[in-house]
DNA sequence: TCCTATATTGTACGAATGGTCAACAAGCAT
DNA sequence: ATGCTTGTTGACCATTCGTACAATATAGGA
C-alpha cells in the first residue's frame, strides 16, 4: 500500500537529509539503507529506488555534505582588512569557528576522510575539496612572499597554504579527540603569534 | 580436528597481525573476524576463544598499533643540537619521515581517529597518545618562550606543540588524500622557514 | 599410563544487510 | 472512464556476520 507521492528531488533530499543525521550520528561504517531508510519515514526499497546502490547513497551524501557545509570563502569581514597579515589572521579565526560551530559536518567529513584513503571515488572528491580549501589561503600567502622575499626563500605560497591548512584541520581534530585537555582559545593565541613573527 | 597448539601469547601476537594486515589493507570497517582468522591461518573460533568480543580484538589492536609503531621520542640525533630552533626543526623532519615511511600505519591511526570521534574506549586511548606527542614538543617550545618572552606574550608552550602536531598530522593527511598536488618537501620547506621566523 | 585442563575446530543459529521483484497506487494524457 | 508512466511498498533471497557450543586433539602432571 504505496504512501503519498513526491518529486523526484524532494524525496531525494528527504533522504540524503535521513542519511546525515544517520551518519553524523552513527558514523559512515553504521549508514545503512534500512537505517536510513527509517530516519526519513520511507520504505528501504525506495532508498534504492532513488540511489540504486548504497555506494552512490554514500557519495551523493558527501556531495551533498560538501554543498550544505558553508565552503571556505574570503567573506567580506576578511576581506577589508588591507594588510595581508591580517586577513590571514582573520581568516584562521573565520574557519575555526566555522568548524566548531558544526561539529556534526566535521566529524562526518573526518570519516570520508579515512574511507577516501582506501576508496578512489571518494578520494577525488575529498582531494577537490582540499584544493579549493588551499586556494583561499594561497592569494594571501603570495603577498606575504612578496613581502618578504628573503626570508622566505624557497618557499612556495601553495605549500604556506598546506600548512595554514594542517592548522585549521589539525585543531579540529585535536578538539575533537582530546576535548578536556585541549584549549582553542589558545591554540588561536599561538597561531596569532607565529603570524604575528611573520612579519 | 584441532591443529597445532601454541602459547597463548604467541597466538595472541599471531592473530593481531592477521588483524592488522586486514585493517591496514581493507580499513577497520571491513575487519572481520572471519578475515582475520584467513588472516592469520586459524578458525575464526579460535580468534574469538582469545579475544571473546570483536570489539575486544579492535581494542587490542589500537594497543598493538600504538605499541608496535615506533612511537615518537626526541632521538639523539635531534637531542644534540643545542639550539631549541635546531632540535625543532630536526623533530619535525623525523616525525614527517616516520609517517611517510610507514603509510599503512598512519592509514590505520586515521581509521581509528574517526572511530574515536564515536566510541568513548577508543577515544581515551588516542587521547593518551595525543598527549604523549605533544608532551615531545612541548619541553622544546617552552625554551622558546623563554628566548622571545616578549613577542609570544600570552602563547603557552602547550598550544605551541599543539600547532607542531598539526603541522605534522596535517601533512600526512594531505600527503594520503591528495598525493599528486602536495609536495612534502616543499611543505617541509614551509615548515623550515616558518620555525626560521620564529628566531 | 591415565586424567584433566585447555587449545582448536566445524557446525549451527539468529540477526542484519544489500539487493531484487511483483504488486499496487497516484497522477497525467488521451 | 481508460490506459500508461512512475513512485512506493512489503515480501523475499542470498550472503555475511557475531557468537555459542559440542566435539576432539594435545600437553603436562599424577
Amino acid at each position: 500500500m504505496p504512501g503519498k507521492r513526491a518529486s523526484e528531488a524532494e524525496r531525494r533530499e528527504q533522504i540524503l537529509r535521513g542519511a546525515f543525521e544517520v551518519a553524523a550520528r552513527d558514523g559512515i561504517g553504521s549508514l545503512t539503507i534500512r537505517a536510513v531508510a527509517a530516519e526519513a519515514q520511507v520504505s528501504h526499497a525506495l532508498v534504492l529506488f532513488h540511489f540504486q546502490r548504497k555506494e552512490r547513497l554514500v557519495h551523493a551524501l558527501l556531495d551533498w555534505l560538501i554543498e550544505s557545509t558553508s565552503v571556505l570563502h574570503v567573506s567580506e569581514d576578511v576581506a577589508r582588512f588591507p594588510r595581508a597579515l591580517d586577513r590571514l589572521h582573520a581568516l584562521l579565526q573565520q574557519e575555526m569557528e566555522r568548524l566548531s560551530h558544526q561539529p556534526r559536518h566535521t566529524r562526518l567529513f573526518f570519516d570520508y576522510w579515512a574511507l577516501g584513503a582506501r576508496h578512489e571515488e571518494i578520494r577525488v572528491r575529498m582531494s577537490a575539496e582540499l584544493q579549493r580549501y588551499r586556494a583561499a589561503f594561497r592569494a594571501i600567502m603570495e603577498e606575504l612572499l612578496l613581502a618578504e622575499p628573503a626570508a622566505f626563500a624557497g618557499v612556495t605560497a601553495e605549500a604556506l597554504a598546506a600548512v595554514a591548512v594542517s592548522w585549521i584541520h589539525g585543531c579540529a581534530v585535536q578538539a575533537m579527540i582530546d576535548p578536556a585537555q585541549f584549549d582553542t582559545d589558545e591554540y588561536l593565541a599561538a597561531m596569532r603569534g607565529i603570524v604575528g613573527q611573520l612579519a
